[in-house]
DNA sequence: AAACGCTTAAATGTTGACATTTTACTAAAA
DNA sequence: TTTTAGTAAAATGTCAACATTTAAGCGTTT
């Protein structure tokens, strides 16, 4: 279990102090390494470092989450442009697989959810195929930890089946069409829709 | 002169290895403190960093920067659109006092560019109104600090003034409107015509 | 002359101790 | 009872030394 897990799963709960001589003394190793992991966290966005005072586990309230699916859409919409100019046919293959297999996985599983790891890659492949190693640091190094962090600790956030799948392929219908600009779309409505979906459940006094 | 600045300006080459001893020794602080120093850098996407090698200047070429207007694209024009619904008045005002002083400046030292520090200035005014911290931080903090490098070691990269300065006035305009559609329009064709011009003078061998 | 292996130097990775600052606790005063 | 001052404990900031790995230099061998 590393600290990024314990963090995204909620293990060690938001808002939590991190204090480096109890934090080291627990992964057992010694204080420099383990500050230097800090400041890597806060580099993707989960530890909040405050100087002479510490570092914190980040707070997902419900504005952060707003303006983090803001970003999403903005940089994500942007990948999956790109993407259908730049991908290979072999990456184009995979997204098929990939969304072959979430639709067997929810028949199966009789699920109301896309399972989150199936989601995750399928995300991750697309931002891949723009080829944009800015892009990608931003939305997988960045962005993604956060949203893990808060799907994984608010079931309601998951990815709900019904439109989900259905707009999986239609953005690999855009790709495959080489169809940038319905790309585009598409997958920007797909994130709105995720963010009116968590608008709607997150109770304002978060 | 920080660390960031000797990189931005190149007083650090691109590609430079950042031997820790050496910098230690230089600066006058110890290992520990320095190889955070480079963690923040690494954050700030000035340094690449290989484990068990040390850490690299990063080195400017052709496809990072295009890459990187390309992000730069995908995020400023969604800053500018939350922009134009969430600035205040007052935040308005500031934009008309920047650019008013861009051309002033222009008149009086008879200058083909925009002045670097209130180009920055403006679009960190623009990028800040749009009151979401994930956006800001993206940008200004991790994005804007590679544009600022690649500008100032390469001056066909500087606004020029030409249609800069208009494409300004029409942002503010497109704000003041509260229209958040029309200003991400033309912020995206801001950001693009800086792309061209780029792309065009910037030698494939890069 | 080129390639391989060995030796040595230098670099990164890690640690524990020390210095300084912040925080928590206690006691006294308003 | 609440506030404030002072003290003690614990936390962060910093450093120098040690361990391990990588890189460089040199000589030998093919």
């Amino acid at each position: 279990m590393t600290l990024r897990d314990a963090i995204i799963t909620g293990e060690i709960a938001q808002g939590t102090k991190l204090s480096e001589t109890k934090m080291a003394k627990e992964l057992d190793v010694s204080r420099g390494p383990l500050r230097e992991a800090i400041r890597r966290l806060e580099g993707m966005n989960l530890i909040m470092y405050i100087p002479q005072q510490g570092a914190r586990v980040v707070t997902l309230s419900r504005e952060l989450i707003l303006q983090l699916y803001d970003t999403r859409e903005a940089l994500e919409s942007k990948a999956v442009a790109l993407a259908a100019v730049k991908m290979t046919s072999q990456e184009i293959d995979e997204l098929h697989r990939e969304i072959d297999a979430q639709s067997k996985q929810m028949r199966e599983n009789s699920g109301a959810f896309v399972p989150a790891e199936s989601d995750y890659r399928f995300h991750e492949m697309v931002i891949r195929g723009s080829k944009n190693k800015v892009i990608e640091r931003a939305l997988v190094y960045e962005l993604y930890n956060l949203i893990k962090m808060f799907r994984y600790q608010n079931e309601f956030a998951n990815t709900s089946s019904t439109n989900s799948l259905v707009e999986h392929r239609q953005i690999v219908y855009a790709i495959e069409q080489r169809d940038p600009i319905l790309a585009e779309v598409i997958m920007k409505r797909h994130i709105v829709h995720a963010r009116e979906r968590i608008e709607r459940r997150m109770s304002l006094n978060y």
